[in-house]
RNA sequence: GCGAAUGUAGCUCAGCAGGUUAGAGCGCCAGAUUGUGGUCCUGGAUGUCGUCGGUUCGAUUCCGAUCGUUCGCCCCA
């Protein structure tokens, strides 16, 4: 495929019937579980300044390095294809000051774009489904915020059996720090046997040592003291309420030590949805508390709890079934009929699709392609007696009625 | 960015240890029937064998590069 090739760039997709119809329902299912919680939709740009994310992501992540698709605008400004959600929410949050108002829950859907190697469940431009809860600092929000990806989970029909809510949490900022040391003061002990992508990890963020998959690490890590007794008494307390609450709710979920996230803002509760229908990319739906996001980006001191889901992932594990209006062909010689019936049955819900010409036995042929539920016939007959012939398609059966009485006979 | 597999008709794939016109199944189109079924029947179309280059008398087949796809690593949802 050369430069002069019109067709889609690498690492991207179109979604096209069936993908686009189940793309648009769980939109729908997203948007229906987010307003029994009581969230607002929030849509930001798909474009915005780099600095919004560098800052936030951290300088040396690899997202920001090597995954950001960066370029500049006529105007000479640096403009970033967003990769994540969060940070244009939390933009917006003070950009326009929703934050006099808490608690603030807001939900978002749509494309982001990471520049990655394409993989199962990975694209360059993907979809998120996403929500933010900002308020006062408190474990019922961790756990209103579990509670509706669980909820939206469900909702998607995916097999209750196949997937699992990990957890962990950082502790706050110093909790982290301090944990962070001490891990680099554990792994020290055995540089050289890490490896050797651990061994980078070691300098840039040795937290991910904890989560590396290379056998000689996992030996290592077994013994790795645990974040969850080192952290402070509050945030001991946080996390047991968390989990105690959870519990209450009937949630299943494992505690993880080695969970880490790969985003830098977070502290406190994190989590991850693992399914393990989905390769390597198992996880599908992640998140947890960020307490210095917003004031890292210039707002007030706030602090926020979030997750996002992966559209590409939860659509190869999830099961939905869209209802769909019943398909009438209506098939006639007579234009003038045909398309009277379709607009009467159009008005009444019905999906129509017409059919005109000559034989009856062709337009019929011809409408099995579209899998039609009923057929409609209006010919000479009916004409003269103001009444069509109604078909059922899967049972066979054909009834004389009329146009007004196919409601009641479908 | 690293490693591996793969690329033949719309789809799924066969084939060629290098040799005239490259195949199957499904799908597609047309016909038959002419006021009712996808089956059945008859006929038909379709490919620069991903692209570029090399070896060769000759390449879809061998080699190299390149692009795409897939799977793993990295990273992440």
């Amino acid at each position: 495929m050369g430069q002069d090739s019109i067709y889609k760039q690498r690492g991207v997709k179109d979604l096209i019937l069936d993908e686009a119809k189940n793309y648009q329902e769980t939109v729908e299912i997203f948007l229906k579980t987010a307003e029994l919680y009581n969230f607002k939709l929030i849509e930001t740009p798909i474009f915005e300044k780099e600095i919004l994310f560098k800052r936030p992501l951290g300088d040396d992540s690899d997202i920001v390095t090597k995954e950001m698709y960066t370029f500049e605008d006529k105007g000479g400004d640096k403009i970033t294809l967003r990769p994540e959600g969060t940070a244009p929410v939390v933009r917006s949050v003070i950009e326009n000051r929703l934050y006099e108002k808490l608690p603030l829950k807001l939900c978002y859907f749509g494309p982001m774009f990471r520049y990655e190697r394409p993989q199962k469940g990975r694209y360059r431009q993907f979809h998120q489904f996403g929500a933010e809860i900002f308020s006062e600092k408190s474990p019922f929000q961790d756990v209103e915020g579990i509670l509706m990806a669980h909820d939206f989970i469900k909702s998607l029909s995916i097999n209750p059996e196949s997937f699992k809510l990990h957890i962990n949490s950082l502790g706050n900022e110093d909790d982290r720090k301090r944990y962070t040391s001490l891990l680099k003061q554990y792994f020290s002990d055995y540089f050289d046997e890490l490896s050797e992508i651990s061994r980078l990890r070691f300098h840039k963020n040795p937290l991910r040592i904890l989560d590396s998959k290379e056998p000689e690490d996992i030996k290592l890590i077994e013994n790795v003291p645990s974040i969850l007794d080192t952290m402070c008494q509050e945030s001991k307390d946080y996390f047991a309420a968390v989990i105690s609450m959870l519990e209450q709710n009937g949630i299943n979920y494992e505690i993880d030590k080695c969970l880490v996230r790969g985003l830098d803002y977070y502290t406190e509760t994190i989590f991850e949805f693992k399914s393990t229908e989905l390769g390597s990319q198992s996880t599908f739906l992640a998140g947890g508390r960020y307490d210095n996001l917003v004031k890292l980006l210039g707002g007030p001191e706030l602090s926020g709890f979030g997750w996002a889901a992966g559209y590409e992932r939860v659509a190869l594990i999830s099961k939905i079934e869209g209802k769909k209006n019943k398909l009438i062909a209506v098939i006639s010689d007579s234009a003038k009929d045909a398309f009277n019936a379709a607009k009467f049955l159009r008005e009444e819900g019905f999906c129509a699709e017409v059919f005109i010409g000559e034989s009856f036995k062709n337009l019929l042929k011809k409408s099995l392609k579209i899998s039609p539920d009923f057929a409609v016939f209006i010919g000479e007959n009916e004409r003269k007696t103001n009444t069509v012939q109604l078909k059922n398609l899967t049972t066979k059966e054909q009834i004389e009625t009329k146009l007004e009485e196919i409601k009641n006979n479908t």
